[in-house]
DNA sequence: TCGTTATTGGGAATGATTATCAGTTTCAGT
DNA sequence: ACTGAAACTGATAATCATTCCCAATAACGA
């Protein structure tokens, strides 16, 4: 019941992938010690990934990168994010604690993140009550920020046709 | 302050365009008649949409259905929704009541709505806060449904490759 | 009514993600 | 440690939603 962002260590994740008959490879280890070392609050691309395993380690494929993105995230590892920009961004999964979320300019993408303990819960308690097995609580407020308001004609969204 | 799900009108949204410097189109008014005319809690996608009108209406231009659907979502008439089946829905926005938010299997894919007026009251507060605008509010619960927990190697996600 | 300017539509282009499949690797059982 | 069955990987091709391009058309303020 603590409120502590507590994540998962790379033993644990192995243990439970072994649990549910996958296998525990170089590249799955690779792709989440990435995440590990990622400092709060950042998240990454499957390109982005992608690209920063070819430097830090010896190199993954593009195909294995999304796969286990996916992998990852069904066995509630990591969290995906829509941030409305077009491509799904990556982050450890702090679902035992309690996630940020999400407040969205539509105009500029620019995300402000922000920490509710009780919205947490509250998903907790709604999956519970649902016989889910819960992986991931996320909250977005979608408006235009102070600066886009004023731009007359603020219709944007990732590179728009129509300005 | 009512929580009553109050939707605009058409009149008021073709309003609202025309202060902002857009123009009434008829293709803008078939849509907007599109989603006025849907039941509570139904949401299109942007190749459903044009083929929905392609029946109706005279027929509108697929690159002109999605370029209708950006700008009518930042003008808050519509709110667009990714429920990780990889393309987005829309559906009208009742932003002026409280919208319902999803609970969501990540193995079948299946969504279950329900309503919380205090998270969109949430919402409106944090938006306040920041100077925000407000469009839209989202609360999102990730899970496996009880049928998809009992299924061994339960991962799927949209389509799969390995399963 | 007219001119300016937004808008439309068809088709090509993009870009992220997924499928294919042959070769490789993990790991449970011996 | 050895082995075989099954899972996994990687290169490439394929998909599929969405956006761009641009010439033709239509809104609407003056």
């Amino acid at each position: 019941m603590s409120n502590v962002k507590a994540r998962l260590d790379l033993t644990t994740m192995q243990a439970d992938l072994r649990r549910r008959g996958y296998r525990v490879t170089p590249q799955r280890e690779a792709i989440l010690r990435v995440f590990e070392g990622l400092p709060e609050g950042t998240h990454l691309s499957a390109e982005a990934l992608h690209e920063r395993l070819r430097e830090n380690e010896q190199g993954i494929g593009l195909a294995t990168t999304y796969r286990t993105l996916r992998l990852l995230v069904s066995m509630g590892f990591l969290r995906e994010l829509n941030l409305s920009d077009g491509q799904r961004h990556y982050e450890m999964n702090e679902a035992q604690g309690s996630p940020h979320h999400h407040l969205i300019c539509v105009a500029c993408n620019r995300a402000v993140e922000f920490d509710r303990a009780d919205l947490h819960e509250l998903g907790r308690a709604i999956a519970a009550d649902n016989g889910f097995a819960l992986l991931d609580v996320q909250y977005k407020i979608y408006g235009t920020c102070a600066a886009c308001q004023g731009r007359p004609h603020a219709q944007t969204q990732r590179s728009g046709d129509a300005i």
